[in-house]
DNA sequence: TCCTGTGAATGAATTCACAGCG
DNA sequence: CGCTGTGAATTCATTCACAGGA
Protein backbone atom coordinates (compact mmCIF):
# COMPACT_ATOMS: atom_id res chain seq x y z
CA UNK A 1 0.00 0.00 0.00
CA UNK A 2 1.39 4.02 -0.71
CA UNK A 3 1.79 5.99 1.85
CA UNK A 4 -1.90 7.74 3.27
CA UNK A 5 -0.75 11.19 2.09
CA UNK A 6 -3.97 13.00 1.94
CA UNK A 7 -4.45 15.74 -0.68
CA UNK A 8 -6.29 18.98 1.69
CA UNK A 9 -9.65 19.40 0.23
CA UNK A 10 -8.63 23.26 -0.36
CA UNK A 11 -6.21 21.55 -2.88
CA UNK A 12 -8.37 19.92 -4.25
CA UNK A 13 -10.73 22.37 -5.14
CA UNK A 14 -7.96 24.53 -6.52
CA UNK A 15 -6.71 22.00 -9.06
CA UNK A 16 -9.75 22.44 -11.00
CA UNK A 17 -8.79 26.02 -11.80
CA UNK A 18 -5.28 25.08 -12.62
CA UNK A 19 -6.51 22.41 -14.97
CA UNK A 20 -9.03 25.06 -16.70
CA UNK A 21 -5.93 27.37 -17.34
CA UNK A 22 -3.33 24.50 -17.82
CA UNK A 23 -5.87 23.95 -20.88
CA UNK A 24 -5.74 27.52 -22.03
CA UNK A 25 -2.23 27.44 -21.72
CA UNK A 26 -1.39 24.58 -23.75
CA UNK A 27 -4.05 26.04 -26.32
CA UNK A 28 -1.53 28.89 -26.42
CA UNK A 29 1.17 26.59 -27.32
CA UNK A 30 3.14 26.85 -24.12
CA UNK A 31 4.62 23.45 -23.10
CA UNK A 32 5.93 24.90 -19.60
CA UNK A 33 4.45 27.47 -16.93
CA UNK A 34 6.13 28.16 -13.87
CA UNK A 35 4.08 28.65 -10.66
CA UNK A 36 4.06 32.10 -10.64
CA UNK A 37 2.66 32.04 -14.51
CA UNK A 38 0.19 29.94 -13.08
CA UNK A 39 -0.76 31.63 -9.73
CA UNK A 40 -1.46 35.29 -11.39
CA UNK A 41 -3.69 33.60 -13.60
CA UNK A 42 -6.05 32.24 -11.37
CA UNK A 43 -5.69 34.53 -8.39
CA UNK A 44 -3.36 32.73 -6.34
CA UNK A 45 0.10 33.09 -4.65
CA UNK A 46 2.97 31.17 -6.68
CA UNK A 47 3.63 29.65 -2.89
CA UNK A 48 0.47 28.12 -2.70
CA UNK A 49 0.56 26.63 -5.74
CA UNK A 50 4.06 24.81 -5.86
CA UNK A 51 2.34 23.50 -2.41
CA UNK A 52 -0.52 22.06 -4.19
CA UNK A 53 1.36 20.42 -6.94
CA UNK A 54 4.25 19.52 -4.54
CA UNK A 55 1.67 16.35 -3.62
CA UNK A 56 1.79 15.04 -6.97
CA UNK A 57 5.56 14.11 -6.24
CA UNK A 58 8.11 16.22 -7.62
CA UNK A 59 7.14 17.56 -10.93
CA UNK A 60 8.33 20.53 -11.82
CA UNK A 61 11.92 21.28 -13.13
CA UNK A 62 13.73 24.27 -11.21
CA UNK A 63 14.87 26.86 -13.55
CA UNK A 64 12.25 25.68 -16.38
CA UNK A 65 8.52 24.86 -14.56
CA UNK A 66 6.02 22.46 -14.90
CA UNK A 67 5.36 20.11 -18.12
CA UNK A 68 2.08 21.88 -19.33
CA UNK A 69 0.62 18.48 -20.82
CA UNK A 70 1.75 15.98 -18.30
CA UNK A 71 0.19 18.49 -15.49
CA UNK A 72 -3.25 18.20 -17.26
CA UNK A 73 -2.88 14.66 -17.13
CA UNK A 74 -2.19 14.16 -13.76
CA UNK A 75 -4.38 16.42 -12.60
CA UNK A 76 -7.14 14.93 -14.27
CA UNK A 77 -6.17 11.69 -12.90
CA UNK A 78 -6.43 12.75 -9.58
CA UNK A 79 -9.93 13.97 -9.98
CA UNK A 80 -11.43 10.93 -12.13
CA UNK A 81 -11.97 12.53 -15.27
CA UNK A 82 -9.14 11.08 -17.51
CA UNK A 83 -12.43 9.44 -17.75
CA UNK A 84 -16.05 9.63 -19.16
CA UNK A 85 -18.74 9.73 -16.48
CA UNK A 86 -22.36 9.53 -17.58
CA UNK A 87 -24.98 11.53 -16.11
CA UNK A 88 -28.90 12.19 -15.95
CA UNK A 89 -30.32 15.12 -15.31
CA UNK A 90 -33.30 14.85 -12.96
CA UNK A 91 -35.82 17.55 -13.63
CA UNK A 92 -36.59 18.89 -16.61
CA UNK A 93 -37.46 22.40 -15.25
CA UNK A 94 -35.91 25.70 -17.23
CA UNK A 95 -32.79 25.20 -15.35
CA UNK A 96 -32.76 21.40 -16.01
CA UNK A 97 -33.22 21.92 -19.66
CA UNK A 98 -30.66 24.50 -19.88
CA UNK A 99 -28.05 22.23 -18.22
CA UNK A 100 -28.66 19.67 -20.73
CA UNK A 101 -28.15 21.93 -23.78
CA UNK A 102 -25.28 23.20 -21.72
CA UNK A 103 -21.75 22.86 -24.14
CA UNK A 104 -19.43 22.84 -20.98
CA UNK A 105 -19.95 19.47 -19.73
CA UNK A 106 -18.82 17.33 -22.65
CA UNK A 107 -14.97 17.60 -23.19
CA UNK A 108 -14.85 17.97 -19.97
CA UNK A 109 -15.41 14.30 -19.31
CA UNK A 110 -19.32 14.22 -18.78
CA UNK A 111 -22.18 13.39 -20.86
CA UNK A 112 -25.29 13.79 -20.36
CA UNK A 113 -27.40 10.82 -21.64
CA UNK A 114 -30.93 11.05 -19.88
CA UNK A 115 -33.32 13.75 -18.65
CA UNK A 116 -36.52 12.40 -16.07
CA UNK A 117 -38.82 14.10 -14.91
CA UNK A 118 -42.07 13.13 -12.78
CA UNK A 119 -44.41 15.42 -14.93
CA UNK A 120 -45.95 13.44 -17.45
CA UNK A 121 -46.62 16.05 -19.61
CA UNK A 122 -43.14 16.58 -20.07
CA UNK A 123 -42.48 12.44 -20.86
CA UNK A 124 -41.75 11.78 -24.30
CA UNK A 125 -40.78 15.71 -25.71
CA UNK A 126 -37.84 16.38 -26.81
CA UNK A 127 -35.49 17.99 -24.11
CA UNK A 128 -34.92 20.95 -26.32
CA UNK A 129 -34.84 22.19 -29.94
CA UNK A 130 -31.38 20.60 -30.73
CA UNK A 131 -31.19 17.91 -28.48
CA UNK A 132 -31.54 14.41 -29.52
CA UNK A 133 -33.01 13.47 -25.86
CA UNK A 134 -36.38 13.12 -24.92
CA UNK A 135 -37.39 13.36 -21.35
CA UNK A 136 -38.08 10.19 -19.75
CA UNK A 137 -40.64 9.34 -16.68
CA UNK A 138 -38.74 9.29 -13.28
CA UNK A 139 -40.12 5.76 -12.52
CA UNK A 140 -37.82 4.33 -15.09
CA UNK A 141 -33.99 5.94 -13.51
CA UNK A 142 -33.37 2.30 -11.73
CA UNK A 143 -33.67 1.00 -15.41
CA UNK A 144 -31.83 4.14 -16.72
CA UNK A 145 -29.14 3.84 -14.31
CA UNK A 146 -27.92 0.09 -15.07
CA UNK A 147 -28.71 -0.09 -18.70
CA UNK A 148 -27.03 3.44 -19.45
CA UNK A 149 -24.16 2.46 -16.72
CA UNK A 150 -24.91 5.91 -15.01
CA UNK A 151 -23.06 7.15 -12.10
CA UNK A 152 -24.14 11.15 -11.35
CA UNK A 153 -26.91 12.69 -11.48
CA UNK A 154 -27.46 16.60 -11.43
CA UNK A 155 -30.59 17.48 -9.27
CA UNK A 156 -32.83 20.32 -10.76
CA UNK A 157 -36.16 19.43 -8.87
CA UNK A 158 -37.75 21.84 -6.57
CA UNK A 159 -36.16 21.72 -2.80
CA UNK A 160 -39.56 20.28 -1.30
CA UNK A 161 -38.87 16.87 -3.30
CA UNK A 162 -35.13 17.10 -3.21
CA UNK A 163 -34.53 14.43 -0.55
CA UNK A 164 -36.92 12.17 -1.40
CA UNK A 165 -36.05 12.54 -5.28
CA UNK A 166 -31.79 12.24 -3.98
CA UNK A 167 -33.25 8.93 -1.90
CA UNK A 168 -34.63 7.57 -5.03
CA UNK A 169 -31.77 8.88 -7.06
CA UNK A 170 -29.10 6.72 -4.29
CA UNK A 171 -31.94 3.75 -4.67
CA UNK A 172 -30.90 3.44 -8.05
CA UNK A 173 -27.69 3.33 -8.27
CA UNK A 174 -26.58 7.01 -8.57
CA UNK A 175 -22.86 7.48 -6.87
CA UNK A 176 -23.28 11.28 -6.53
CA UNK A 177 -25.34 14.08 -6.89
CA UNK A 178 -24.79 17.65 -8.36
CA UNK A 179 -27.81 19.14 -6.18
CA UNK A 180 -29.00 22.73 -7.77
CA UNK A 181 -31.95 22.31 -5.25
CA UNK A 182 -31.90 24.74 -2.15
CA UNK A 183 -32.17 22.01 0.25
CA UNK A 184 -29.65 20.69 2.73
CA UNK A 185 -29.29 16.76 1.74
CA UNK A 186 -28.83 13.90 3.96
CA UNK A 187 -27.32 10.70 2.60
CA UNK A 188 -25.42 7.27 3.70
CA UNK A 189 -21.90 7.50 3.49
CA UNK A 190 -20.67 5.63 0.51
CA UNK A 191 -22.63 8.43 -1.36
CA UNK A 192 -21.57 11.84 -2.51
CA UNK A 193 -23.45 15.33 -3.27
CA UNK A 194 -22.16 18.44 -4.25
CA UNK A 195 -24.17 21.60 -3.71
CA UNK A 196 -25.08 25.00 -5.87
CA UNK A 197 -27.51 27.36 -4.57
CA UNK A 198 -28.36 29.86 -6.90
CA UNK A 199 -29.67 32.34 -4.25
CA UNK A 200 -27.00 31.61 -1.47
CA UNK A 201 -24.15 33.01 -4.26
CA UNK A 202 -25.92 35.68 -4.63
CA UNK A 203 -26.35 36.78 -1.08
CA UNK A 204 -22.94 35.84 -0.81
CA UNK A 205 -22.25 38.10 -3.95
CA UNK A 206 -24.52 41.60 -2.10
CA UNK A 207 -22.64 40.70 1.07
CA UNK A 208 -19.43 41.71 -0.69
CA UNK A 209 -20.56 44.68 -2.44
CA UNK A 210 -21.73 46.12 0.85
CA UNK A 211 -18.40 45.57 2.30
CA UNK A 212 -16.98 47.51 -0.43
CA UNK A 213 -19.00 50.37 -0.44
CA UNK A 214 -18.63 52.53 2.64
CA UNK A 215 -20.91 51.65 4.87
CA UNK A 216 -19.40 48.32 5.95
CA UNK A 217 -22.19 45.79 7.53
CA UNK A 218 -20.40 45.42 10.60
CA UNK A 219 -21.54 42.60 13.11
CA UNK A 220 -22.03 44.14 16.63
CA UNK A 221 -21.68 48.01 17.67
CA UNK B 1 -17.39 53.84 15.25
CA UNK B 2 -18.37 50.70 16.25
CA UNK B 3 -15.44 48.02 17.21
CA UNK B 4 -13.92 46.56 13.79
CA UNK B 5 -14.77 42.94 14.43
CA UNK B 6 -14.36 41.11 11.35
CA UNK B 7 -16.91 38.20 10.21
CA UNK B 8 -14.45 35.65 9.42
CA UNK B 9 -15.46 34.75 5.38
CA UNK B 10 -16.34 31.07 6.49
CA UNK B 11 -18.89 32.50 8.95
CA UNK B 12 -20.74 34.48 6.32
CA UNK B 13 -20.82 31.35 3.90
CA UNK B 14 -22.90 29.23 6.54
CA UNK B 15 -25.41 32.20 7.25
CA UNK B 16 -26.58 32.17 3.99
CA UNK B 17 -27.22 28.29 4.77
CA UNK B 18 -28.46 29.09 8.28
CA UNK B 19 -31.48 31.56 6.51
CA UNK B 20 -32.12 29.14 4.58
CA UNK B 21 -33.41 26.75 7.52
CA UNK B 22 -34.68 29.47 9.72
CA UNK B 23 -37.01 30.14 6.79
CA UNK B 24 -38.33 26.84 6.89
CA UNK B 25 -38.72 26.63 10.57
CA UNK B 26 -40.31 30.05 10.30
CA UNK B 27 -42.92 28.20 8.25
CA UNK B 28 -43.21 25.08 10.28
CA UNK B 29 -44.14 27.71 12.98
CA UNK B 30 -41.28 27.27 14.89
CA UNK B 31 -40.72 30.77 17.01
CA UNK B 32 -37.52 29.50 18.47
CA UNK B 33 -34.81 26.99 17.67
CA UNK B 34 -31.40 25.71 19.49
CA UNK B 35 -27.66 25.72 18.07
CA UNK B 36 -28.18 22.19 17.95
CA UNK B 37 -31.26 21.88 15.98
CA UNK B 38 -29.99 24.24 13.70
CA UNK B 39 -26.89 22.81 13.34
CA UNK B 40 -28.22 19.48 12.95
CA UNK B 41 -30.30 20.63 9.85
CA UNK B 42 -27.62 22.05 7.90
CA UNK B 43 -24.71 19.26 8.81
CA UNK B 44 -22.65 21.95 11.33
CA UNK B 45 -21.53 21.43 14.91
CA UNK B 46 -23.66 22.96 17.05
CA UNK B 47 -20.78 24.73 18.70
CA UNK B 48 -20.38 26.20 15.31
CA UNK B 49 -23.16 27.54 15.05
CA UNK B 50 -23.35 29.14 18.37
CA UNK B 51 -20.02 30.63 17.23
CA UNK B 52 -21.24 32.00 14.40
CA UNK B 53 -23.90 33.29 16.01
CA UNK B 54 -22.00 35.21 18.62
CA UNK B 55 -20.53 37.58 16.03
CA UNK B 56 -24.27 39.54 15.88
CA UNK B 57 -23.92 40.13 19.91
CA UNK B 58 -25.69 38.07 22.47
CA UNK B 59 -28.90 36.87 20.32
CA UNK B 60 -30.11 34.09 21.78
CA UNK B 61 -31.44 32.95 25.12
CA UNK B 62 -29.79 30.24 27.30
CA UNK B 63 -32.07 27.22 28.06
CA UNK B 64 -34.68 28.11 25.27
CA UNK B 65 -32.53 28.97 21.87
CA UNK B 66 -32.26 31.74 19.24
CA UNK B 67 -35.82 33.60 18.20
CA UNK B 68 -36.20 32.85 14.58
CA UNK B 69 -37.83 36.15 13.32
CA UNK B 70 -35.21 38.13 15.16
CA UNK B 71 -32.30 35.97 13.76
CA UNK B 72 -33.66 35.82 10.08
CA UNK B 73 -33.95 39.33 9.87
CA UNK B 74 -30.64 40.11 11.06
CA UNK B 75 -28.49 37.53 8.83
CA UNK B 76 -30.76 39.19 5.87
CA UNK B 77 -29.54 42.81 6.95
CA UNK B 78 -25.66 41.32 7.49
CA UNK B 79 -26.00 39.80 3.87
CA UNK B 80 -27.45 42.95 2.36
CA UNK B 81 -31.06 41.08 1.21
CA UNK B 82 -33.37 43.16 3.77
CA UNK B 83 -33.30 45.42 0.96
CA UNK B 84 -34.45 44.11 -3.20
CA UNK B 85 -31.40 44.06 -5.44
CA UNK B 86 -32.46 44.87 -9.21
CA UNK B 87 -30.05 42.72 -11.89
CA UNK B 88 -29.53 42.49 -15.04
CA UNK B 89 -28.48 38.93 -17.04
CA UNK B 90 -26.26 39.38 -19.52
CA UNK B 91 -25.79 36.49 -22.00
CA UNK B 92 -29.26 35.06 -23.28
CA UNK B 93 -28.06 31.64 -23.82
CA UNK B 94 -29.84 29.06 -22.73
CA UNK B 95 -28.64 29.35 -18.97
CA UNK B 96 -28.84 33.13 -19.26
CA UNK B 97 -33.01 32.64 -20.64
CA UNK B 98 -33.31 29.77 -17.41
CA UNK B 99 -31.62 31.93 -15.00
CA UNK B 100 -34.43 34.57 -16.19
CA UNK B 101 -37.31 32.49 -15.36
CA UNK B 102 -35.83 30.87 -12.12
CA UNK B 103 -38.19 31.30 -9.47
CA UNK B 104 -35.81 31.06 -7.18
CA UNK B 105 -34.59 34.33 -7.10
CA UNK B 106 -37.62 36.51 -6.44
CA UNK B 107 -38.82 36.45 -2.22
CA UNK B 108 -34.81 36.48 -1.56
CA UNK B 109 -34.63 39.81 -2.80
CA UNK B 110 -33.49 39.93 -6.23
CA UNK B 111 -35.63 41.04 -8.74
CA UNK B 112 -34.12 40.08 -12.56
CA UNK B 113 -35.41 43.32 -14.55
CA UNK B 114 -33.48 42.75 -18.02
CA UNK B 115 -31.84 39.97 -20.49
CA UNK B 116 -29.18 41.64 -23.10
CA UNK B 117 -26.86 40.12 -25.49
CA UNK B 118 -25.11 40.98 -28.20
CA UNK B 119 -26.71 38.69 -30.86
CA UNK B 120 -28.81 41.13 -32.99
CA UNK B 121 -30.95 37.83 -33.88
CA UNK B 122 -32.05 37.57 -30.42
CA UNK B 123 -32.63 41.28 -29.64
CA UNK B 124 -36.15 42.04 -29.26
CA UNK B 125 -37.28 38.39 -28.62
CA UNK B 126 -38.83 37.60 -25.86
CA UNK B 127 -36.60 36.23 -23.25
CA UNK B 128 -39.02 33.13 -22.36
CA UNK B 129 -42.94 32.34 -22.98
CA UNK B 130 -43.65 33.35 -19.79
CA UNK B 131 -41.41 36.44 -19.00
CA UNK B 132 -42.72 39.95 -19.71
CA UNK B 133 -39.04 40.79 -20.65
CA UNK B 134 -37.26 41.34 -23.80
CA UNK B 135 -34.14 40.37 -24.80
CA UNK B 136 -32.12 43.91 -25.31
CA UNK B 137 -28.35 44.99 -26.92
CA UNK B 138 -25.29 45.03 -25.01
CA UNK B 139 -25.02 48.34 -26.16
CA UNK B 140 -27.45 49.46 -24.17
CA UNK B 141 -25.99 47.91 -20.54
CA UNK B 142 -24.95 51.34 -19.69
CA UNK B 143 -28.30 53.29 -19.82
CA UNK B 144 -30.46 50.32 -18.58
CA UNK B 145 -27.90 50.10 -15.54
CA UNK B 146 -28.99 53.68 -14.76
CA UNK B 147 -32.42 53.79 -15.79
CA UNK B 148 -33.53 50.90 -13.78
CA UNK B 149 -30.73 51.41 -10.90
CA UNK B 150 -28.96 48.22 -11.37
CA UNK B 151 -26.49 47.35 -9.30
CA UNK B 152 -25.57 43.36 -9.67
CA UNK B 153 -25.11 41.43 -12.77
CA UNK B 154 -25.09 37.81 -13.81
CA UNK B 155 -22.99 36.50 -16.40
CA UNK B 156 -23.69 33.88 -18.82
CA UNK B 157 -21.71 34.95 -20.97
CA UNK B 158 -18.68 32.31 -23.16
CA UNK B 159 -15.47 32.52 -21.50
CA UNK B 160 -13.95 33.99 -24.57
CA UNK B 161 -15.48 37.24 -23.80
CA UNK B 162 -16.11 37.09 -20.14
CA UNK B 163 -13.58 39.29 -19.12
CA UNK B 164 -14.26 42.02 -21.47
CA UNK B 165 -17.94 41.77 -21.10
CA UNK B 166 -17.21 42.10 -17.14
CA UNK B 167 -15.17 45.01 -17.99
CA UNK B 168 -17.96 46.93 -19.94
CA UNK B 169 -20.44 45.58 -17.18
CA UNK B 170 -18.33 47.56 -14.15
CA UNK B 171 -17.62 50.53 -16.69
CA UNK B 172 -21.64 50.66 -17.09
CA UNK B 173 -22.03 51.32 -12.87
CA UNK B 174 -22.51 47.41 -11.97
CA UNK B 175 -21.27 46.98 -8.57
CA UNK B 176 -21.08 43.07 -8.52
CA UNK B 177 -20.87 39.95 -10.87
CA UNK B 178 -21.85 36.42 -10.58
CA UNK B 179 -19.78 34.60 -13.00
CA UNK B 180 -20.77 31.65 -14.61
CA UNK B 181 -18.27 31.62 -17.64
CA UNK B 182 -15.96 29.32 -16.73
CA UNK B 183 -12.74 32.10 -16.37
CA UNK B 184 -10.86 33.70 -13.85
CA UNK B 185 -12.19 37.60 -14.31
CA UNK B 186 -9.85 40.23 -13.25
CA UNK B 187 -11.32 43.30 -11.51
CA UNK B 188 -10.20 46.46 -9.86
CA UNK B 189 -11.21 46.84 -5.74
CA UNK B 190 -14.45 48.44 -5.52
CA UNK B 191 -15.87 45.62 -7.84
CA UNK B 192 -16.94 42.21 -6.71
CA UNK B 193 -17.25 39.40 -8.27
CA UNK B 194 -18.60 35.62 -7.37
CA UNK B 195 -17.62 32.78 -9.91
CA UNK B 196 -19.54 29.42 -10.26
CA UNK B 197 -17.86 27.16 -12.68
CA UNK B 198 -20.76 24.11 -13.31
CA UNK B 199 -17.71 21.93 -15.25
CA UNK B 200 -15.65 22.43 -11.78
CA UNK B 201 -18.20 21.53 -9.52
CA UNK B 202 -18.75 18.06 -11.83
CA UNK B 203 -14.93 17.84 -11.25
CA UNK B 204 -15.10 17.82 -7.30
CA UNK B 205 -18.29 15.75 -7.33
CA UNK B 206 -16.49 12.98 -9.44
CA UNK B 207 -13.38 13.21 -6.85
CA UNK B 208 -15.09 12.64 -4.20
CA UNK B 209 -16.94 9.91 -5.82
CA UNK B 210 -13.63 8.05 -6.40
CA UNK B 211 -12.57 8.84 -2.87
CA UNK B 212 -15.98 7.04 -1.35
CA UNK B 213 -14.92 4.04 -3.68
CA UNK B 214 -12.73 1.45 -2.82
CA UNK B 215 -9.70 2.54 -4.63
CA UNK B 216 -8.90 6.26 -3.83
CA UNK B 217 -7.27 8.22 -6.21
CA UNK B 218 -4.09 8.60 -4.00
CA UNK B 219 -1.37 11.30 -4.34
CA UNK B 220 2.52 9.27 -4.67
CA UNK B 221 2.91 6.23 -4.36
C1' DT C 1 -32.00 20.33 32.81
C1' DC C 2 -31.45 22.63 28.54
C1' DC C 3 -29.12 26.00 26.35
C1' DT C 4 -25.93 30.05 25.28
C1' DG C 5 -21.47 32.42 25.12
C1' DT C 6 -16.63 32.06 25.21
C1' DG C 7 -11.76 31.27 26.52
C1' DA C 8 -8.51 27.53 25.62
C1' DA C 9 -6.86 23.93 22.79
C1' DT C 10 -6.51 21.86 18.72
C1' DG C 11 -6.27 21.40 13.82
C1' DA C 12 -6.03 23.16 8.97
C1' DA C 13 -4.42 26.23 5.53
C1' DT C 14 -1.49 29.82 3.99
C1' DT C 15 2.58 32.44 3.78
C1' DC C 16 7.51 33.01 4.54
C1' DA C 17 12.09 32.15 3.57
C1' DC C 18 15.62 29.74 1.80
C1' DA C 19 18.43 25.67 0.31
C1' DG C 20 19.49 23.61 -3.90
C1' DC C 21 19.14 22.36 -8.80
C1' DG C 22 19.46 23.49 -13.92
C1' DC D 1 19.57 33.87 -12.51
C1' DG D 2 14.95 31.63 -12.41
C1' DC D 3 12.41 28.35 -10.37
C1' DT D 4 11.11 24.29 -7.45
C1' DG D 5 10.40 21.91 -3.05
C1' DT D 6 9.86 22.27 1.78
C1' DG D 7 10.50 23.04 6.78
C1' DA D 8 9.16 26.82 9.95
C1' DA D 9 6.24 30.41 11.23
C1' DT D 10 1.96 32.42 11.01
C1' DT D 11 -2.71 33.10 10.33
C1' DC D 12 -7.23 31.27 10.13
C1' DA D 13 -10.99 27.99 11.48
C1' DT D 14 -13.01 24.45 14.24
C1' DT D 15 -13.74 21.86 18.27
C1' DC D 16 -13.63 21.30 23.26
C1' DA D 17 -15.16 22.17 27.69
C1' DC D 18 -17.34 24.58 30.99
C1' DA D 19 -19.27 28.64 33.62
C1' DG D 20 -23.53 30.61 34.21
C1' DG D 21 -28.46 32.14 33.02
C1' DA D 22 -33.59 30.67 32.41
Amino acid sequence: MAKPIEIPSATIQRLSLYLRQLLLSQQQGLRTVSSRHLGDAVGISDAQVRKDLAYFGPFGHPGIGYPVGDLIERIRRILGTDRNWRVVIIGAGNLGRALAAYGGFSGQGFDIVAVCDIDLAKVGTPVSPVSKLQIQHLDELSSLVQTLDIRLAILTVPASVAQIVADQAFQAGIQGILNFAPATLNYSTGHSVCSVDLALEMQQLTYRVLSNSNQPNTAIS
